[in-house]
DNA sequence: ACTGATTCGTTGAACTTTCTACTACACTCG
DNA sequence: CGAGTGTAGTAGAAAGTTCAACGAATCAGT
């Protein structure tokens, strides 16, 4: 819109046939193991995927608590998604809110009892159906490289400043 | 709660230090990665990941139309959701429900013009997307693991009557 | 054909997530 | 100190997803 009024046609890199396999193969592959995960977990212990996730940062933070801001960031969920998850979970007695000490801005969030029994009780099968759909269903190295590969992604996106 | 009362306690087989380690990085990672590919496209093209597939499965199949559970089961939508999903692509003038001819149960979707138009103007920069953050971040041979591994995965998913 | 079971797609309500606005506190710099 | 700017968390409305129930068409067995 300032000097140029078009910008400059830049031929599309499209992915080549076998980049495009591999794209397409990882695409629905996670759609369909994150989905059964989730499925699982949620018929054998009532949690979802991001409650469960909520649930083992508390566990293993010092204190089994945790700030609102840092379990947010840590699971990448937006501030106001997580406010609401926790709210339910307060509700229902998983965790509770305290207010943070150092920061009167802040909030802390800290794993109950119940909560923490209910993850002791939810893990295992957890474990298992990771180990039915994921880990067991690959080598040792297929495995270790899926988790490099992504490693390497997640690291590059949070490097990254922005886009 | 028939003859042996209690089931019979099996240690749980945890993961080890470095299955959990690439598990978590898997882990974190996709879900960075895909939220990272649906805030980009939805900036540049206003279409979310969902809506975007849908798009390409159409503009895939021949005559760019498919009956509606073909589409809900081919990228894993429930029959429900697709309906709401296509409702408002329908509104939006990206889709057109038909009459299917062979079953009079069935309903046909078919790409409009200004859909496959739309598609087409999306794909580019969503292709810049997927290239930036996963593709060319990876070596051919990287991302050649992720894709087969993946596959495998969901193979495996597929194949399996239910669990 | 007739009956019952099944599949297709839709509907509306309940629930979850996202988006935007807002309050309160903390930090900083004159 | 105190005005301005930034950060933490919340609240409610809007958008999207899931769930259960339904009507219509098909299929299988008689």
């Amino acid at each position: 819109m300032t000097s140029s009024g078009e910008q400059t046609e830049r031929a599309t890199r499209w992915l080549s046939t076998e980049q495009q396999r591999h794209w397409r193969a990882f695409r629905n592959g996670v759609a369909l193991l994150m989905d059964t995960l989730g499925r699982e977990l949620e018929d054998e212990s009532g949690f979802s995927l991001h409650e469960y996730e909520v649930l083992v940062r508390l566990s293993e933070a010092p204190d089994r608590r945790m700030r609102m801001s840092e379990l947010a960031s840590g699971i990448g969920h937006s501030r106001s998604r997580l406010t609401h998850t926790i709210a339910r979970m307060e509700a229902a007695g998983l965790v509770q809110r305290r207010t943070c000490s150092s920061d009167l801005r802040g909030v802390d969030c800290a794993l109950t009892d119940t909560g923490f029994q209910r993850l002791v009780e939810a893990a295992p099968g957890h474990v298992e159906s990771v180990r039915a759909h994921l880990v067991d269903v690959l080598s040792d190295e297929q495995l270790a490289a899926l988790g490099e590969a992504m490693a390497v992604v997640e690291h590059r996106l949070r490097e990254t400043p922005e886009r």
